[in-house]
DNA sequence: CTGTCTGCAAACTTTTTGCATATAG
DNA sequence: CTATATGCAAAAAGTTTGCAGACAG
């Protein structure tokens, strides 16, 4: 639950990498091994140049950037998005997020656990945003959209 | 795309303004307006500015970023958060959205809905990120007082 | 009148990009 | 050895801020 140290080795390390087609670099290892010791925890970009230059003093932002950028598109991490700047979440699995407006705390909400969130005299939900991503019927490729449900385009 | 589907008097919009606390510049009114007129649709704080810039040369940025963020807190319009710019919504009632990752489109889902745009062929979900807001139970101050405003990463 | 709002421009934060060099495989 | 990744620095996006003057109420 809390933050369990999980010590990955470097070699675990870069076998996960190269196991999701990522070139087994050091600053990749740094970086992924920052989350693999905070399975919870969310990480903003800043957050992690500040603590991967610890081990790497080299390191800079646009290399943590490109690094979080491949391995959220890897699926090592997941994207929280929001106000503020990205969150980078080791937590992989499906699962959903409190955000509180006043300590700016982020909390993992395991998907048993949203109803629970929504009663809970502990956590007073006052919003709820929910954004699905994927394909619109026009892009999915068919044009066999028969009755989509009432949305309405808008960007382009 | 069409200009003002929806045209709502100049009275009318400065009526909703004063009725929100707002004063009813000619700014606010224009921008306010353009939402009237797209009663579903999403628009960027520059996608404002753009529109708005027609009737108000003058107009400026900073202004339209004060304006809509006025206009949000007082309940006038929604915020879509999400990658990209933050879209601001006409559409104040609880709903959920729909974004395609290759055209880019913003679709609204009513909340019954969902479950449709989850199951139906024509949108194809890929993710669906369930984000939360309110207070969290420490800062909900059950009893003890509050405790400082400090960011915390984490909590399950 | 008075306090709020606006415009301007600059600062700020977050993220991306171009290019020469370094390094994984 | 070659394609990919890195570092650097600068720029692009997106948003916020300070202040003098304008305007709503």
């Amino acid at each position: 639950m809390s933050t369990s140290p999980t010590p990955l080795s470097d070699v675990a390390l870069a076998q996960m990498l190269r196991a999701h087609g990522l070139r087994a670099t050091a600053q990749r290892r740094a970086i992924y091994g920052l989350f693999a010791g905070t399975e919870n925890g969310h990480l903003s970009a800043e957050e992690v140049f500040q603590r991967a230059r610890a081990e790497l003093p080299e390191l800079s932002r646009a290399t943590v950037y490109n690094a979080l950028g491949e391995l959220a598109e890897a699926g090592l991490l997941g994207v929280v998005e929001g106000p503020g700047p990205r969150q980078f979440d080791a937590n992989v699995s499906p699962h959903h997020h409190f955000r509180c407006r006043r300590c700016g705390g982020l909390f993992d909400i395991s998907p048993e656990h949203v109803d629970m969130a929504l009663r809970e005299p502990g956590f007073e939900v006052e919003r709820a945003h929910v954004l699905l991503e994927g394909l619109c019927p026009k892009c999915a490729g068919g044009g066999a959209d028969s009755a989509p449900p009432r949305p309405r385009p808008v960007a382009g």
